[in-house]
DNA sequence: AATTCGGGGCG
DNA sequence: CGCCCAGAATT
């Protein structure tokens, strides 16, 4: 459907004056609906980012209590906010916004600000963020598009092709802001995400309660399924691993497997690094086997070595003690392996101490 | 355009 | 157990 389409079904149905009545009577009392206070509204998008609301509700009081101004939180020590934030995950979220509230608090002492482009230049401030914050605290015309409006917009219009990429981005970002109304666009932009969170959800939306089911073009057609298109599954192959990087404690284990063979051997035998602030377990293994062969190592990925521009071997690097810890094995890896010689694995990069640990320990043993 | 970043909840 | 979630930054 064209953009002209859109605007031929929005001219024929308005969308407002029929979600606002219903986002009235049934959206949730949540805690960031309390008040406009851009702070307030701006924290809670942030945590809501990739964030399911039941998960955000508890940390965004903890933090509003502690953290009740942008003053406070600029003047908030970082591993004050990190706590805070601790089981939310992303937590380059926590430090970008702690970032902005200290650019924010110096640039715009008295209040916050309602020009999108102050908005636009703060870290961890996307076109979403900007919309929403803007539009809920201050009225501004902006559109939002996040997972439950492009799935309202694609199915309303009937949008058939992907709304997540391309010329589906685009087009459903016209759509959302062909769409605002003049007046209460912020409740207009939470309708249309409250509506998908509660009716017109992923999969079995509840078409016979959704206020725009008369002029739903997916309710007509009856494509509720196949808009948005599912996402496409990504490539699955089949692999063998041949290589494993695992640890337990302070020891960590480089083992390859042969081809041929059912038996791991063990390759290396390396004090495990202690994993720095903000590293992960498998970041920090990933490291070590790095810092030890001056490969470009990376989890569960095919790990290559060249050599003179040459590939000599590749091994895969998974990580059996975390997966055995999440109580499952992840599935295995295959990769075409030319296993070098001790002699030639002492010759790859590293340094002289870490060099003489290699060659003590390349003799293989049973796994 | 594809990847990365986390943890929880749900069908 | 796989998919999904009030995205943004990086490659």
């Amino acid at each position: 459907m064209t953009n002209d389409a859109v605007a031929y079904h929005f001219g024929m149905a308005p969308l407002a004056p029929l979600l606002l009545p219903w986002f009235d009577a049934h959206h949730r009392p949540l805690p960031w609906r309390t008040s406009r206070d851009p702070y307030r509204v701006w924290v809670s998008e942030v945590m809501l980012q990739q964030t399911t609301v039941a998960a955000v509700v508890p940390y965004f009081s903890r933090f509003l209590a502690a953290f009740p101004t942008v003053h406070a939180l600029a003047a908030a020590d970082e591993q004050h906010v990190l706590k805070l934030w601790e089981g939310l995950g992303y937590y380059r979220r926590a430090r970008h916004l702690h970032a902005a509230a200290k650019a924010l608090a110096a640039s715009h002492p008295d209040a916050l600000p309602d020009d999108p482009a102050v908005w636009a230049d703060l870290p961890g401030v996307g076109r979403y963020i900007l919309g929403a914050v803007l539009s809920q605290a201050f009225g501004r015309k902006l559109p939002i598009v996040e997972a439950n409006s492009l799935r309202v917009l694609a199915r309303v219009f009937g949008y058939r092709g992907d709304p997540r990429e391309g010329a589906g981005k685009a087009w459903v970002w016209q759509a959302a802001e062909e769409v605002l109304p003049d007046e209460r666009v912020g409740d207009f932009n939470q309708a249309l995400m409250e509506l998908g969170a509660l009716v017109c959800s992923p999969s079995k939306p509840r078409c016979g309660e959704c206020p725009l089911a008369a002029v739903c073009v997916a309710n007509r057609d009856g494509l509720q399924d196949q808009i948005p298109p599912p996402k496409k599954a990504k490539e699955v192959v089949a692999v063998r691993e041949v290589g494993v990087v695992v640890w337990d404690g302070p020891t960590l284990l480089l083992c390859r497997r042969p081809a041929d063979a059912d038996r791991w051997q063990n390759l290396w035998e390396v004090p495990h690094a202690e994993a720095g602030e903000g590293e992960s377990d498998e970041a920090a293994a990933v490291r070590v086997v790095r810092e030890l062969t001056g490969l470009r190592v990376k989890v569960g990925e095919v790990l290559t070595v060249v050599k003179h521009g040459v590939t000599r071997f590749a091994i895969t690097l998974s990580v059996l003690g975390a997966t055995r810890a999440a109580g499952r094995f992840r599935a295995g890896f295959y990769a075409e392996a030319k296993w070098v010689t001790p002699a030639e694995l002492a010759g790859f990069p590293v340094s002289s101490p870490q060099r003489k640990l290699l060659t003590r320990l390349t003799e293989p043993r049973l796994f």
